[in-house]
This record gives structure tokens, sequence and C-alpha cells, in this order.
DNA sequence: GGGGTAAATCTAACCCATAGATAAATGGTT
DNA sequence: AACCATTTATCTATGGGTTAGATTTACCCC
């Protein structure tokens, strides 16, 4: 498969996302100020607000005076033009989430999920059964959403018979989520998703190459290069959680042994903690959250449990030397965390992850590198997905032509 | 750093980049058959070519008649437009290439370099005697040298006091070298080099994702993403080499331990069969290239030693896990595997890394996955870096905006 | 009414690519 | 010699994008 060639119409899309991500990070703003934080003349702004205004995607809020000159409107993304429903099928639940048009949540709903996922036909009334809540319970008729988007787990092998492919292997049950939903869909994966999120509300923008990584029960990474996701030949780019910490190390549930998941998704940390205590209370913790949860309250003073203690600081070394492979074979210029995990063990983790990471990285690759907790909000799957489908939306009304995933 | 935006110059820049590939490959072409296989429309081929005649790079060869109607002008590069020289700089060596402005071979010269390379002052003597000593076996006036690529490796860390980010390091030392060489010249490094070599004479140009893989005394891979090489924030990516295989496992030359160098480096293959067969003869070859050529010697019918056969068999499998963990986080199309470890062994290697990768890449992730040699003949560093001088050239007269490394 | 200021729009110029029309250069036929 | 058919190369008008600078709009103040 040849590159893909750009032609002018990319560069009115490229201009127009940069516009609406401005306007997503400003809440409201001015064609003047469009002008100077995007860098793009006044007239390319007044052109690309005038093209989304008649898309409905934008609205003048309302028109304010300065102390002197001509009065200036207002800009903001209209919430109004619609919803958007991201869906976030994960082991444990499924999780629906309303957005306005300007990707505030409204209303979200959630679904328990067990064993019972792996079966088709339960998978896709669970996600139809989730949507629905969350549209009642936002009070929204169909004929509003402008989309959904649903993120599927590299665990749901079984759907297309293959690995986290999902995406693309999943093509015989597409047809009958979109018959039993009725409503446009696009489908992608969480590493997807969460690079999605973190170019749209995150470090995204601001930098030429970022990776986000998601620690939970899985582990994986986004990776946005120059402002795009890397999706690799078969969407499948980001799988990091399933390359090798350690030749022939521990067993990992995709099958092969030395994973970066066995370490540091939250049953690796769990079996860490077993090893250097053997009978320890958490190391027997049934749910994964509950452990992790219960590590954060192990920490905490007067008293922390020096077991657990010893658990984070081998945790932060096998999560800086895998973090060192990707300064090593991508050298990006940040990377941000995600995920339950972080959120539970940031204070204590972070720092520690971020010496370890220089100490692991070979040379000085890591000495500019920057790595922090991400600053997007929420479920970032969720968001992330939807604004997948938001990407999507504005594929198909002409006003974007990069970014979209093709063909799904 | 924010992502860069693109222009309309860019797009030309791109397009002209594309018919340079196509005439480079055909060797005489048409403006027809241009037009066919970079899929550009007539007009715009011809647009490009007049830009590319009127700057000396095509020229027309000469006018052939078809059976009927209009005769048609047969175009190739204008191998007359200069000289470019390309400088590897290695361990044991420093090899100086003249190419003419067609990127054909016309000369070279060769200096042993032994610790030595580790003092500036000699290195940057001994760069300046191979250039000079080639420039002399092609008889080239300096007044026709066009620029000179000189691509220095990671080793050479004392340089810039750092690490492998050698080309934004190293600029102590870059005044003394153009001083010296009184020639425009760009420095990168092996996997930059190694990665515009494929982008132009291999598979780069046929497919949206290579990795190609550089196996000797050091080790590291070249990628490409939709036609363009990838740097990362620094210059540094591609140090897979450098990334892990096995944690805590052997001690690595940079200084860490379980690197991929350390397993599948010409040193870690030596390793490797000392562990199998200690006292074995091969295991004490003091060169490395000796060693490997006495590998491919010993493995020949109708005797294969038993001991160097076990040695294939685990550096497949070390090479496979280590490929396949560029296929977890990159997913390319294909991987190319070059360098003299490769040309060596290749027939022994080559099918049981293609089987290995495939078994330790997560689910079906390889699948699609090409592995095969690299068909780039002869030094592919110094092809590579002479074909990035060629780059900055053509930016320097204008013609091309991109895949120009920035300020070097 | 005139002057000053700041926001928004207009205009001309620059850049790129292409579909279709036109010109150029043959060979073959009448 | 004139005409037709074919193929190559060039020309032309149109579509798309961005921006520097000019002009218009909408105020406030004197």
């Amino acid at each position: 498969m040849a590159p893909t060639r750009r032609t002018s119409r990319d560069i009115r899309s490229e201009s127009r996302l940069d516009v609406l991500h401005a306007l997503l990070a400003a809440g409201e703003t001015t064609r003047n100020e469009l002008a100077r934080t995007t860098g793009l003349s006044t007239a390319t702004v007044a052109t690309v607000v005038s093209d989304l205004l008649s898309g409905g995607i934008v609205t003048e809020a309302r028109v304010a005076s300065g102390r002197v000159g001509r009065p200036t409107t207002l800009l903001r993304l209209n919430q109004d033009r619609g919803r958007i429903v991201g869906v976030d099928v994960a082991e444990t639940y499924i999780r629906a989430v309303v957005f306005d048009a300007a990707l505030d949540e409204t209303a979200s709903a959630e679904i328990a999920a067990d064993e019972r996922h792996d079966e088709t036909e339960e998978v896709v009334d669970g996600i139809a059964r989730a949507v629905d809540a969350a549209l009642a319970q936002a009070g929204t008729p169909r004929g509003e959403v402008l989309g959904v988007g649903i993120s599927l787990p590299g665990s749901m092998q079984r759907w297309g018979g293959a690995a986290p492919v999902m995406p693309n292997a999943a093509w015989r049950h597409v047809d009958r989520l979109r018959e039993r939903l009725d409503l446009p869909i696009v489908i992608d994966n969480p590493l997807k998703a969460i690079a999605t999120a973190e170019l749209w509300f995150g470090e995204g923008r601001r930098h030429s190459s970022t990776i986000t990584v998601n620690l939970g029960t899985g582990v994986g990474a986004g990776i946005i290069l120059n402002g795009a996701i890397l999706r690799g030949a078969t969407n499948f780019a980001g799988e990091w959680g399933h390359s090798l910490l350690a030749l022939d190390g521990r067993a990992c549930r995709c099958g092969r042994n030395g994973c970066v998941e066995a370490y540091v998704g939250a049953l690796g940390i769990q079996q860490t903690l077993g090893a250097i205590a053997p009978g320890h209370p958490l190391a027997a913790v049934p749910l994964q959250r509950d452990f992790i949860d219960a590590l954060a309250a192990a920490l905490e003073p007067p008293e922390p449990d020096p077991a657990v203690t010893e658990t984070i600081r081998l945790t932060a070394r096998y999560l800086g030397a895998a973090l060192a492979d990707l300064v090593a074979i991508v050298n990006p210029e940040t990377i941000t965390l995600t995920g339950w995990t972080v959120w539970a063990l940031g204070d204590h983790l972070v720092p520690a992850v971020r010496r370890s990471v220089v100490e692991e990285a070979p040379g000085d690759a890591a000495a500019d590198l920057e790595v922090q907790v991400s600053t997007v909000r929420g479920n970032s799957v969720a968001t992330g997905i939807a604004t997948i489908a938001l990407e999507r939306f504005l594929s198909d009304v002409g006003l974007v032509t990069t970014r979209v995933p093709t063909a799904l």
C-alpha cells in the first residue's frame, strides 16, 4: 500500500481541525483570538469559521464590547448540533456516555459485564441496552444522535477469531450492531480512542509526538505523531503492553511470556506483591480495581506498608524500563499516563517512574522527555471514541478529510 | 513543539520527489510513463519535469519513435549535475563513497579506524583523508561536489559527551569538519541513513510503513511512516537495538543489561555460541566480521556444525522476539533486513526469523507482515547518507521543502 | 462632524493539481 | 499533396488553499 498523497483539501481540513481544537480549549473565543492561537491568517480563520457556522458546528454566542473599537463576536462550539455517544466495552462493564456536540458529557449508563461478553449476542445486546439507557437518561431522541463510537478491547478475540485487530476483523458483527442500534456507528480500539482524546483534549496538540500510556487491567499505548494517530498497517499499533519486558518471563494473558502487561498490568502488580510478601492479604483481593485501591490505602501515612512500598518501587522500575523502550524506538517528546491504576497510585508511582525511565533509557535519550499524568478527565476511552465518531461525522458532512479511520 | 503545518509548496515538493523516485527506479522514462507510475496528471508531470530540467537535475536523454504518433523524449537523472559524497564512519573503518548525481557509485576509499576514532582530531582527520582519497580516485574537482553526507554512529559518544543523538549534540565539531573539508556537509546517524536508502531505493516507496533493521556490530532500525523517516524529538528514533529483550539480561556495550543488541549484535551471537559450546574455536575469533563469515562457512554442507546451527536457531528466536516488539508498537507493513550479518547469514537466518516473529507477535499481528532482505545494494549507510545530502542540496536550490533534516 | 481604534471582510496575488482542449510530430492511405 | 489516425506534449480554464494589505464596519470620545 503506497503512502497517501496530500491535496489542498487536506490543508483546509487541518485548518478546520486546528480551529475546532482552539475553540474546544478556549470555550468561547473571537475570530481574532483564533487567528492568534492557531497561527492562521484572520482571512483564513474567517473563511473556516464561516464554513463551520454554515455546518452548524460553531455558533455565535454573543457580542462583547471592548473599551474602544468595534465590538467583537464571541464564538463557541454549538452544543445543540446533536449528540454523540461513546461506548467503552471493557472486561467488567459496558459504559455508554452521551456527549453534546461540544463534547461535554451529558449522561451515562453502565451495564455490568462478565464472562458473558464473550458471546456475540450478549455483547451486542449489552451495547444496545447501555446506549438506550444513556440516551433515555439524557432525554435525547435518536434523531439527534450524530454518531455512536464503540471501543472494543483486544481481549475480545473470539469475535473475529483474531487478535486485537478487532476493528478490521469484526465485520461479521458490525451489521448486527448497526441493525440493532439503527444509528451511524464507528468501531475502534481503546488505544486509538485514548490517543484521540489526548490529541483533542490533552498534550497531543502541543507536541509533535506524544505517547499516552493506559494502565489498568490491560496495558497499552496510543501514539500521536505530528498531529495524527499512528494506526499501523492493520490498526494494531500501540500494543506495547504485549511487547517484551523479560524473555521467557511471567506468563501473560495473551498466551506469551514476559509481556510488559504481565508486570505492570493490575494483575502483574498483584503478582509482584505476592512474590515480595507471599500470603500478603492484598495479594488475594479478587477484583483488580479493589486491589489497586487497597494498594493506595496501604500507602497512606503514618505507616505505609513496607511490602506495598516495595511493590511500587519494583513496578516503577518495570514501567520505567518498558517506557524506555518507547523512548528508544519512537523518541517522543512527551509521555502521558492515564487509566485507573494511575488515578489511584499516581502520586507514589509517577515520580519514581520518571527517575526510572531516565535511568533505563540508553544514553541521555530521555533527558528532555516529559512524563506526566494525562490531563484528560473522565473516561478517556469513552471520550476518545466519541471524538472519533465526531471526526467521522465531520467527514461525512464534508468538513474534514484527514484523521478519519478508513473503512470503518 | 507543535506539529508542523503543511502548505501547497509541500504538496509540490512531494510531487517532485515522487517524480525523482520514479526516474531513479526506471533509469530512462517518458513524461507519459511518469504520469502513469506516479499517478500525477500529465500536466503536473510536465510542470515538475520542467522545474527539474531547469535545475539541471534531469536531462533529456534522447528521442524515441513509436510505431505511430509523435516521437517521445526519454528523460533520465542528470548524472553530470555534480558529485555527492557519502561517509560511513564505523567503528573499524571510515568509508567515503563518491556518487554521481544519479546516485550511482563512482569511487570509494576506506581508511582503517581503531580506538583512534574516539579522538576528535583523529576522526576529523580520518574523514577528511577518506573524502580526499575518494575524490582523487574519482578525479572529481571539489567545485563539482554538491554535498557531503557524514554518518556518525551512536558509539561516538564522547564527541558530544552524549548518547546516540550525535547529530544534535556534536555542534562543537561540525565547524571543524566544515573548515577542514571546505564543502557543504550534513551529519546524521546510520539509522536515518539506512531508512533514507530504503525509502529511495528499496521498499520504502511502495509501502506506507516500512522498518529497515540493520544487523552488524551495532543493531538498529530505520522507521519509515507514510513516506517520511521517523526521527523523533531528538533524532533518536529507531534505537531498537537498545530496547529490552531480557530484563537484567546480558550486559550490553551501552552500559545497560538485556538490550536486543546484546543478543543479536555480532558480539551477542558470539556469546550465544560460547554459551552453547564453551571453548568452541569460533567463540574466540577476535574480529566480528571474521566471526560472522566463519559462522557462514561452518554452516555449509555436507556437515554443518551443530553448535553453530543451534546458535542460528537461538539467534533467530531472539531476533524474532525483538522484531515482534516493533510489530506490537509500530505495526509496519514490512520489515527489511540489512547489514553484513544478513548478507553472510541471511539464507539460514531469515526463514527462521520469519517463523519466529509470527510466533512471538501477539495474536496474529504479524500474519500479514512481510519480512525480507533489503534490496538496497552496496553500503546502505553511505548510500543513504549521500541521499540525505542530495535532499539537502535539493532543498537549498528550492526544489524540495519536505523530508530534509532540520538545522543540520 | 471628525478622529481614533479594533474587529471583520474584501481583494489581489501567490501556490498547487487536473480535465479537457489544442498543438506538435509522426506514419499510412488516397 | 492532402487528409486521417495516433500518440506525445503543452496550453487553458477551473477548482482548491493561504495570506498581505486594503477597505469597511462599529463603536467611543472630543
